[in-house]
Formats: C-alpha cells, sequence, structure tokens
DNA sequence: AAAACTCGCAACCGCCTAAAT
DNA sequence: TATTTAGGCGGTTGCGAGTTT
C-alpha cells in the first residue's frame, strides 16, 4: 500500500484503533448501527459506525455479546452433556458444536471445554483426547450429569412423555430432548456377566448407576471393555470411541426458536443467571472419584441402590 | 489485611477459504 | 487465472474477580 502526504498509513490507522475491552458506548453504536443497517459485511460497519475497531473485533463483539439471543449465565447439565457429545463425535469444531446450543457461542463451548473439561483431564494426568479420558467421561461424567438432569425438581421431564410419545411439535422445540433419549443403557463394566441392557424397572434407575466393581476402570483402552459401553443418545449400545449420535435429529437449531429446556431458571429465556448451578455436575466429584479409585478407597456410589 | 495464586471469560491473532475483482 | 478482500474458525492471551495463604 502506498502512503501519501496527509493520508494515514496502516500503521497509523492500526494505532488509532481501539483495542481491549468494549465500552458501553461502543457497544451502543454497535447495536445501533445492526439496528439500522443489519448484520454483515463487518468491515464497512466499522469504518462507517464511528467505531475505531476492525471489522473482525465489531462482529466478534456482536455474536458472542451484544446479539439478543446470546444465552448467558452457567451452562445447564443438557448443555454439557451435548458439549461432551459432540465433541467426541467432531473435537474442536466448536462451531459446530454451538449450532446444537441455541444462544451458545462458540467462543463460550471452546471457554467450557479448556477449563473444565480439560482442566480434569490435567488432574487426571490423562490427555483430554486420550480414549481413557473419553472412557471417563462416557461412563461417569455423562451418567451423572444425566442424574442430574433426571433428578431435578423443577424438569418438566418424564420418562413417560419421551417414550416414542414426542409429538412433531415437541420435536421442534424441544430438540435436545431427542438428542438426550432417557431410554439409555448402563454402564456395565466388568461388573455383569451379560452385555444385555437391563429394562429399567423404575424411573430412577433409569439413569445409570456407576458401576460397583471399576477393576477394569477407567485404565482400559475402550475398545478393550468387555462390558458395554455407554451410550446416552442411541437406545442401542455402542463400542465405538465416539458416542454414536445414531439416527439423532442434529438439525441446527435456531437461537431465535424457543428455547427447549423445560427447567425453571427464570423468566428470561435467554438468561440462564438464576440458575444457581446446583443441578450442575462437579467435575471435582468425578475428580475425587476416580483418584480414590487409583488409591484403592472405597468409592461411595450414591444415586444408586445397586450398590448396597 | 495484603500478597499470591487460580479461574473464567472476553478479546485478539493468525490461518484458511470463498467470493469479488 | 491471479490477486485481493472479507468472513469465519480455532488457538491463545491477558485481565479482572474471586479464593487461598
Amino acid at each position: 500500500m502506498s502512503e501519501t502526504r496527509g493520508s494515514h498509513s496502516k500503521h497509523e490507522d492500526m494505532e488509532l484503533l481501539n483495542r481491549g475491552p468494549w465500552t458501553v458506548e461502543e457497544d451502543k453504536l454497535l447495536t445501533h448501527y445492526i439496528a439500522c443497517h443489519g448484520e454483515g459485511r463487518w468491515n464497512l460497519l466499522a469504518r462507517c459506525s464511528g467505531l475505531r475497531r476492525t471489522g473482525k473485533s465489531c462482529r466478534l463483539r456482536w455474536l458472542n455479546y451484544l446479539k439478543p439471543d446470546v444465552r448467558r449465565g452457567n451452562l445447564t447439565p443438557e448443555e454439557q452433556l451435548l458439549i461432551l457429545e459432540l465433541h467426541s463425535k467432531w473435537g474442536n469444531r466448536w462451531s459446530r458444536i454451538a449450532q446444537h446450543l441455541p444462544g451458545r457461542t462458540d467462543n463460550e463451548i471452546k471457554n467450557y471445554w479448556r477449563t473444565r473439561v480439560q482442566k480434569q483431564a490435567r488432574q487426571l494426568k490423562v490427555d483430554a483426547n486420550s480414549s481413557k479420558f473419553r472412557d471417563a467421561v462416557r461412563c461417569y461424567w455423562m451418567p451423572r450429569l444425566l442424574q442430574k438432569f433426571g433428578s431435578s425438581q423443577t424438569m418438566q421431564y418424564s420418562l413417560e412423555a419421551n417414550t416414542n410419545t414426542t409429538t412433531s411439535d415437541q420435536v421442534q422445540h424441544r430438540p435436545c430432548q431427542e438428542i438426550i433419549n432417557p431410554s439409555m443403557q448402563y454402564c456395565q463394566l466388568g461388573s455383569s456377566s451379560s452385555h444385555e441392557p437391563q429394562a429399567p424397572e423404575n424411573h430412577s434407575a433409569v439413569f445409570p448407576p456407576l458401576p460397583v466393581n471399576m477393576s477394569e476402570f477407567p485404565w482400559r483402552a475402550s475398545d478393550e471393555i468387555h462390558g458395554v459401553a455407554f451410550n446416552i443418545f442411541s437406545s442401542g449400545f455402542s463400542m465405538n470411541n465416539a458416542y454414536d449420535l445414531g439416527t439423532c435429529d442434529l438439525t441446527p437449531v435456531s437461537a431465535s426458536a424457543p428455547i427447549y429446556w423445560d427447567l425453571d431458571y427464570g423468566t428470561d429465556n435467554n438468561d440462564c443467571s438464576n440458575y444457581n448451578g446446583d443441578n450442575l455436575w462437579s467435575m471435582d466429584e468425578l475428580c475425587d472419584m476416580l483418584k480414590s479409585y487409583v488409591s484403592g478407597a472405597d468409592i461411595k456410589v450414591p444415586f444408586s441402590d445397586h450398590n448396597s
């Protein structure tokens, strides 16, 4: 680029740009401009709006923060489940994963993975991408999330209502309940002589108990486990490392569509700040449990009547 | 009370791809 | 067809708040 007298060089232009956290005034300016002109053409927006920001910066601020349907607050257990599941299938395809969590941004999901999930892997001294860790996620973390999911008192979610009786309307508005199939099976690792699924006798039995005998878990590659791999998303069993999404409807969902969760977080669908996190799965619990196992200590297994 | 440490998250960076010229 | 530009994505950084020592 040539520089002419009286014009700014690229370097000078860069120096004129604002960087760092956005101010309230900048937010207002950006929101107002988009309200008048719509999204897109970010470089043009950056030039014409009066914002001294790059187009990229404007785009990021809008998509990750200012856009009205961005949801804020803690990730729900269901959302955590979806992230774990979809990440196991697609890896670090954050934007693709985010398409299935309406109102959640790829940045948020990425942060969740790095700060929560990878932290657990580090504490367990395993690679987050290893089969060991995937097994831990699949056989401990996900079932426990499902237990949280299922034991939520405020959740209008019943086994009956979701066993092959979902209406087309429900499918349309509650895609996650289509994805998270309550008829998932137990994780049975080394503790059962049978690999057949056990039919749940009551509601609580639907949610998988933790295995009593973990002598082979988790320190075996998943493809060596002679039990049955836990698979929350299909009614059958999977022996694959990836959690087979099977025939689930993975049509990306729109954040502008009605929020599909029935949890009573608050009146504002996009605001999860009222969600107190009680139902969140504590990863520290998981870590402690696995550490206890490694050290040979008895492990208390909550939620399960199969361990008495 | 204050320093040190940890954590969560917003924002930036660099690369890649597709569209425009 | 080659080059430029814009947009999108994943990785990384830095800062503020909270917690621990």
